[in-house]
RNA sequence: GUGGUCGUAGCUCAACGGUAGAGCUUCGGUUUGUGGUGCCGACGGUUGUGGGUUCGAGUCCCAUCGACCACCCCA
């Protein structure tokens, strides 16, 4: 029989223990700091009909950069490589039903068909925050804060990291006053956001336009705008939701077509970490694709294996931690239903309990225990079942207490706080 | 998709073109109701895979797969 590999596919992850746990460790997070703000959780299914992508982007992303198939039904299918569409889309479906504004948020995985690299998978997980059915400043704001708090329960300070925001509407104003058809400022917006990495951002620029004093006013009246009313109003906003560190970059675009007004992108204060940790902004016109109305929409999306980088770099992860709190040593045979018993009365209290039936002796199920860091240890034997009375042990001191019964849940959740 | 660097035990790495090794991990023992340190031992490999050159290939050449880096792209 061939052997099947052990190796993952190609640009996924598997999830050992200690990895699922630092998983939830930030999911936990986005989930608490969304519902904080009185957003409610929604999910849809990881396929979605190809048409929905296709309809919104362009033909060469759908056919390169999805996991994109034909169904036994000869539907065209595709692994969703982004959530906005989905919402978008479920939104629209019931924009009768639903009361706005709506404060939606999600944490699920995605696929997009790309060289995997480091920061940069096949599959990767991103909460999705969105905020629709308002066009006002006030909503920008909050979508801005609920990112600015997340990076905050992760104990990040103000100092390491900064928002940078800016506004397709004051971009376009200067595109505008320039005389820039406005075939051409799609383009210049997707140049004007590669220009930190281009060292001959002039040059193209000039290229693209077609005319250098053209390139180079646009490059001198992009530099000299520093804010506006909108963003300094925004900056008033933050303030009063405990956000001081958002600075305005005209250099933010956010690449793609469909925003319409305020975007924003987060980033690591430390210079050895350029990448952008998250980002979004204001879609006021994606829902319109799906007829019907126009909905006005703002949200953002953090991606799991930037923030793991991020609290890596920062040292803010957490030490791994399994979920069960005790593990009974099964002294000898005769002791294993006394043991599956007392296991059993833990657990209706609440207690996350494992049995250690190995019939090994009570120094190696003790030695397994810390291995698997498991906080504490009771040793099931004749003694214990004849008194009636357990010994505590916690491992990481070397403490032991002795206990009746009914009180060792007490006693453990005093200990785990 | 294009270009580059690299693939040896579960992990980190040795080995001049000449018999594939060490540390850590895992498992067992250290004589049996209490772990972490010692000490002893074992498991573990078609050197990513497939070809080629050579008396002989982990080492050189080609292809392929994978990881990483720079592009592309970043919804």
């Amino acid at each position: 029989m061939k052997k099947v590999s052990t190796e993952s596919y190609k640009g996924v992850r598997d999830f050992y223990p200690e990895d699922q746990f630092i998983q939830r460790y930030l999911f936990e997070h986005m989930e608490r700091v969304c519902e904080l703000f009185g957003y409610e959780e929604y999910n849809a299914s990881i396929l979605e009909p190809t048409e929905m992508y296709r309809a919104k982007t362009s033909e060469e992303i759908i056919n390169e950069e999805t996991y994109s198939f034909i169904d036994r039904g000869d539907r065209e299918v595709t692994l969703r490589p982004e959530m906005t569409p989905t919402v978008a889309r479920m939104i629209a479906g019931k924009s009768r039903e639903i009361p706005f504004p709506a404060r939606w948020y999600s944490i699920q995985n995605f696929f997009r068909y790309q060289k995997p690299q480091h920061g940069r998978l096949r599959e990767f997980w991103q909460l999705n925050a969105d905020l629709i059915g308002v066009s006002g400043v006030e909503a920008d704001a909050e979508i801005i804060a609920v990112a600015h708090d997340l990076v905050r329960s992760f104990g990040a300070e103000e100092r390491d990291f900064e928002i940078r925001v800016s506004d397709r509407r004051l971009v376009d104003s200067i595109f505008e006053a320039a005389g820039v058809t406005p075939e051409l400022r799609a383009p210049i917006t997707r140049l004007l956001d590669r220009r930190a990495k281009l060292e001959n951002f002039a040059d193209e620029l000039t290229t693209l336009v077609g005319d250098k004093g053209l390139a180079l006013t646009l490059i001198d009246q992009i530099d000299r705008t520093t804010s506006s009313a909108y963003l300094e109003e925004l900056r008033l906003l933050l303030a009063q939701m405990g956000v001081g560190n958002m600075i305005v970059d005209t250099k933010i675009t956010r690449g793609f077509d469909y925003y319409t007004g305020m975007v924003f992108e987060v980033f690591d204060t430390d210079p050895a970490n350029r990448r952008s940790m998250m980002g979004g902004g204001r879609y006021d016109n994606l829902l319109s694709m799906f007829g019907g109305e126009s909905i006005p929409a703002v949200g953002f999306a953090m991606g799991d294996v930037v923030a793991k980088d991020f609290l890596e770099a920062h040292n803010l992860l957490p030490a791994y931690a399994p979920a069960t709190e005790v593990m009974l040593a099964v002294v000898e045979k005769d002791s294993l239903s006394h043991a599956l018993r007392l296991a059993h009365d833990l657990r209706r209290e609440d207690v996350c309990v494992s049995v250690n039936f190995s019939g090994k002796r009570v120094g190696d199920q003790i030695r397994h225990a810390d291995k698997m860091k498991i906080p504490f240890v009771i040793a099931v034997g004749t003694e214990e079942r004849t008194t009636g009375r357990y010994t505590l042990k916690t491992l990481s001191t070397g403490v032991e207490i002795t206990l009746p019964a009914d009180r060792i849940a007490e006693h453990l959740f005093g200990a785990l706080g």
